[in-house]
DNA sequence: TGTACATCAGTGAACGCGCGTTCACTGATGTAC
DNA sequence: TGTACATCAGTGAACGCGCGTTCACTGATGTAC
């Protein structure tokens, strides 16, 4: 069936957009083609008319989860909300119980390290984006220890949340988010 | 073949140590039984006599890696080392480029959060335990404080390393070991 | 001491299943006349 | 305006493969006599 002219974009994007929820549950590798195609309304025969591999829709859909996470983190920020804000929100009970909605970073490090290089090239490209955006609101007036701040930050954040989300224990869970939490205002130090 | 009394349990050993090192170079969903069991020196045939399911494997496995890398901090720091020289240790190229031999959380922390329940209350046991074993070696006469500043510290070095494991840049992962490595240090600061 | 037997760790073929991938086909719509 | 055709997003069966798992069998060794 002929559809309307943006259909196929459509399905692509929704395809697009499944896997990147589907990765982040599941993992990348635990994740099957059939079950996004099915949550995308489509089968997976249709796969292949929207992209050439796996890895590709990987690739795609570690992109848009990763942008998502950026824009939404910028739009805190510009809207006039501290860092420390930010950090409450990302090391949250409600964010460490949602890796679908969350941080690729979080639900995913350990799996991108050994993903072909392309895709960590592409990783490494907008983690640096995203690194440069956490110390433009760090608050020492040295660009140099920002960077180094932020970096820092964002691997305690990163590593928090992933601890929490392991643990079985969810008194523990709450605790480790709320030293993580301590851990990361540390950064915050004008020095 | 009848072997020497000890055989079961020295190839039900084997098996445990080199499952223990794939995992960590694969991940747990990625790596399989047969090669598991061919870098055994056995056939996958094998694998029941020794184990009820890959679930098993799993648990012995990651406990066995996170005794391993447990003994080997409590060692050095009984050695008199300072918690600055393990984390040094810790956050090294050497540690990074060797994801196989090293720190099983740092390799598997967000496939972890995705095991059955049974698996992550292990997991939580060991984990509280290697925390214990930080604060005991963390400066502040608060106990509470350095209760609170071994969990950041510890996520600070999970984060750091996946983070400089994640990325395909060189020169940027080793600039990531060292702000995480001054990030971790803020933890030591007696108050 | 020599022989027959019991033991049991390990073998290797086979199971069903879901994986990523391919491809001949379908059929609703836009276009040409 | 009505009809024939071209388009192409999507279908669904099939491919080979490796997965976890099962099981009848092998054969070297320890034990019994």
């Amino acid at each position: 069936m002929r559809y309307k002219t943006d259909h196929h974009e459509r399905s692509h994007k929704r395809i697009i957009d499944v896997a990147s929820h589907r990765f982040r549950e599941d993992g990348i590798a635990a994740a099957g083609l059939a079950r996004v195609m099915q949550d995308a309304g489509l089968t997976k025969g249709a796969f292949y008319a929207h992209f050439s591999s796996k890895d590709a829709l990987v690739q795609a859909g570690l992109m848009v989860a990763l942008d998502t996470q950026r824009d939404h983190a910028a739009q805190a920020l510009s809207d006039g909300a501290a860092i420390e804000e930010v950090i409450r929100a990302y090391l949250s009970p409600r964010h460490r119980d949602c890796p679908s909605n969350g941080c690729p970073t979080s639900a995913l490090a350990s799996e991108i390290a050994r993903q072909p290089r392309k895709l960590r090239m592409v990783y490494t490209k907008r983690l640096s984006e995203f690194l440069q955006l956490l110390m433009d609101h760090l608050p020492s007036d040295d660009p140099e220890l920002n960077r180094k701040r932020a970096t820092g930050l964002f691997a305690t954040m990163i590593g928090t949340l992933q601890l929490s989300r392991a643990v079985s224990d969810k008194a523990l869970s709450d605790q480790i988010l709320q030293d993580g939490i301590e851990m990361a205002l540390l950064a915050l130090d004008r020095k």
